[in-house]
Order: structure tokens, then C-alpha cells, then sequence
DNA sequence: TAATTTTTTTAGTGTTGTCTAAATTTTTAT
DNA sequence: ATAAAAATTTAGACAACACTAAAAAAATTA
């Protein structure tokens, strides 16, 4: 018994994101708001994770994921970024497409299809977003990364990672040619907005606002 | 509007798989028998397909695709084949276990996604087990094919598809060394029990009883 | 053709997952 | 500290899809 259901497993995944997001629990009104339901919606599916023993669920207090739901969500993100990295390594498609579809794909379960996949892609480690991929035991690597905004002039650095997936996001990164794995560094800081000057492949000059800058993630060589 | 459930596209696929198999109509029954539901199941989603103008519905004496039902058999059928041959050509799958992945894998919705799929693939003609690919239009390519009993002593031809796609009977062939595209020959044929002595890649000889050559269907060379 | 068997449909129920509206609890502000 | 606001839960409804049991229609057979 006890297998998830599809959408039990959104739910867990949700709350996972969340969770990693920093927050000690995460509140029934936060899920709504990400996964596009409603509160009321969310309260009923609480209860049945809960029963599950997914989540540690005190009303009116918010959730955390136990060990099990912890692992189960896990395998759910390793599921969903195995195929994000199929979609745009194989199928070429464009990254700003690539959620939606996974969301879909993610819920598949076949105990051979993600391994036989896994293999079949190489065992990638990051997905297109530069996030890394649970391995089966729920183990990912994470190495050192910090915000653009927080790096020195001069030191050179690998995009790693961004925090907006949305694709008015992802299409302007793509317009500007800044892409996961391209090596930059900040050549000058601009006091008055917060604006910055980055070198990207030692080629391209490129200007990108505060905000743009707190979505992006790199990592120091 | 009008967009199918993923059940409702099941109940289609089952429709259509009827239809091409012969019968002037389709009955609630066999519905339920191939589907694995019950007749009263059937029956409400008839009313549902009718609805949506799949298929004409006269109570009590069966159903036949519209047009439009017919056209989205085909669309769902070309999603199924192209995931065949993505899990056994890319994903190493063994021919057995794939029917019951690509039945949840064709129900994904994406207008890119399969044709990105078909693209990646080299825009192949049969699915693994011989059986043809729709193309976008719906047409597909169907080559004369005759039961392998019925073939001539000595004459060349290729194997071309099977009848029945049961685990052990793709289990079966796959011990004798007897695969889609194989080059085979009739050597002999047993008058006492209908069983045939084949000549398989001018290599072995194999014998295959009457019930197996019944599902095996060979196009001449 | 009349009776029996088979097939199909209808009626009523359960499950999953969503919603709105109302009730309740917690948080915030005066 | 108490009243207002916000968040959360409960209650009741609905849609999709399956089921069982019973009714109805069609097919069979004697």
C-alpha cells in the first residue's frame, strides 16, 4: 500500500522546494500559491499525506517532511531533473519549455525506466538548471556556490545555477548568452542600483540588473 | 472543450484496435475484455466519447470511431509507436516491457514534444514490433504483409511484425533467436500439426509450432 | 415463438482531487 | 488586551472514473 498517487507526489515535491527554501515549516497558504490550488485544496491533501506518514502535519502550524517523505520527494526531483536534462540534451529542447513537460514525465513509475535512463544520459550530476541530481540513494552533490551579487571584481566563476525558472526569465538569460557552465567575473559594481558589468568567456561585456543578479547563482574556480 | 482525459484516450486506442481487427462494430464487452474494466465502465465512457463526437453509439449494438475519433486514435497510436522505439532503440529496453510504459507515455500532451521525439528518433516507419507509425497526417505506410503459414516453401522473406505482444510470447521468440527484420525462409512444412521448419538468416534452422506461426506475420522480399 | 441466456445499460456507491462558502484559529494592529 | 485581519480548516458540492447489483434489451435455443 501507501504508493503515491500523482498528485500526492506534487504535493510532496512542492513542499520539498519549499522547504529547501529555507523555511523551518512551510505553510499550507505557500503551497496553494505554488502549485496554483487552493488553500482549502491543499488542507484535504495535508490530511492524506499526513496518513501517509509523508509530512509531520500540526494544524494550523504548517508541515515538514518526515525521513520518508524527504526521500520519496527526493526521488521524485531526481526523476523530473533525469528528464529536464533528456528534453535539452537529446530532444534539444529550449530550457525555458522543459518544467512543464518534466512535471508530467516526473510522475512516471517504472522501477527500470529512470535507471535505464539515468545510464542512457551519462549519469549527469546537474540538471539544464544547473541543479544538482539525487543519485538513488537520495545523495547529490552541492558544491560551493554563492550569489553573482556577492562576488569580487576580478574573480573569475562558473554560472552554476538560477533561482527563476520562469521563461521571461530563462529567454532573456538566453538573449544575453549567459547559460549554466559559462565561465564569468564581475568587472565592475555600480553603487548607485546595484547594477553589474560581467565578462562572460573572456568574450562578451554584458550589463545585468540587481535583480537579475540576485537570480543567478555561480560557483568560484 | 473537447480535449480527451487520458482515459478516454485509453478507451479510443481500445476502439480503434478493434476496428482495425476487423469487426463492423465494436462491442461494450470486448471494450471492457481488451481494457481489463467492466461492461458498466465501458458504457459510461461510450456516452462520454459520444459526446465528444469519437464515435457513433447506437445502445445495444456497439460503437465505430467518427472521423475526428479516428483521426485521434491515430495521433494517440503514433505517440505510443514512437515511444516504443524510443525505449527499445535508445533505452535498451527489452520488447517485452515496453507496451505497459508507453501506454502512460502516450498520453503526455505537448504539441513539440513528439515531434521532437519523431525527429530524434530518425522519423522511423514501424515500432518495434513491426506494427507501422502514423505520421502527423495520420498516413501510414503499410506494406503487404501474409501470415507466415501461408508462405510458399523456399520463398525469402523478412519478418515483419507479430500478432500477439504478450511477455512470454516475445520471451519465446526471443530464445529462438526469431526478431523483427530477421530473413527467413520456410523449409518444411509438418502436414500432421500445421508446425514449420524456418530457416532463420541463412544461419539456423528453427521450429516453430502452428500456434506461434499464426502470429507471425512476414512481408516477401 | 416462447423461454432462457447473454449482453448492455441504468442506478446507486466509492475514491480522488478539486472547488466555494462558512467556521475556526492564529496573527496583527490599535 | 481586544478588535480586526489574515490564514487555515471544515463542510458540502461536483466531476471523472471505476465498481456492484439490478433492470432492460437482444440473441440464442428448444
Amino acid at each position: 500500500m501507501s504508493l503515491l498517487t500523482s498528485s500526492e507526489g506534487k504535493y510532496l515535491k512542492a513542499i520539498y522546494t519549499l522547504s529547501a527554501a529555507g523555511k523551518e515549516s512551510v505553510s499550507t497558504n505557500a503551497i496553494a500559491a505554488l502549485m496554483g490550488t487552493k488553500a482549502a485544496s491543499v488542507s484535504d491533501m495535508l490530511g492524506k499525506l499526513a496518513e501517509k506518514e509523508m509530512i509531520n502535519y500540526r494544524k494550523y502550524y504548517g508541515v515538514n517532511l518526515t525521513e520518508k517523505g524527504h526521500k520519496t520527494a527526493l526521488a521524485i526531483l531526481r526523476k523530473h531533473r533525469l528528464w529536464e536534462v533528456f528534453l535539452v540534451d537529446k530532444l534539444r529542447f529550449p530550457w525555458e519549455d522543459i518544467s512543464q513537460i518534466a512535471d508530467e514525465l516526473e510522475q512516471l513509475e517504472h522501477p527500470l525506466l529512470i535507471r535505464k535512463l539515468d545510464e542512457y544520459l551519462g549519469y549527469p550530476k546537474f540538471d539544464p538548471y544547473g541543479d544538482p541530481i539525487p543519485d538513488e540513494f537520495g545523495d547529490f552533490q552541492t558544491k560551493a556556490r554563492v550569489p553573482l551579487q556577492d562576488m569580487p571584481l576580478e574573480m573569475t566563476a562558473k554560472i552554476a545555477a538560477v533561482k527563476d525558472n520562469s521563461a521571461a526569465f530563462l529567454r532573456y538569460l538566453d538573449k544575453m548568452g549567459i547559460y549554466i557552465g559559462a565561465r564569468m567575473a564581475v568587472l565592475e559594481k555600480v553603487e548607485f542600483d546595484g547594477s553589474l558589468e560581467l565578462m562572460i568567456d573572456n568574450q562578451r561585456k554584458v550589463f545585468v540588473s540587481r535583480e537579475v543578479a540576485a537570480n543567478i547563482l555561480v560557483q568560484p574556480l
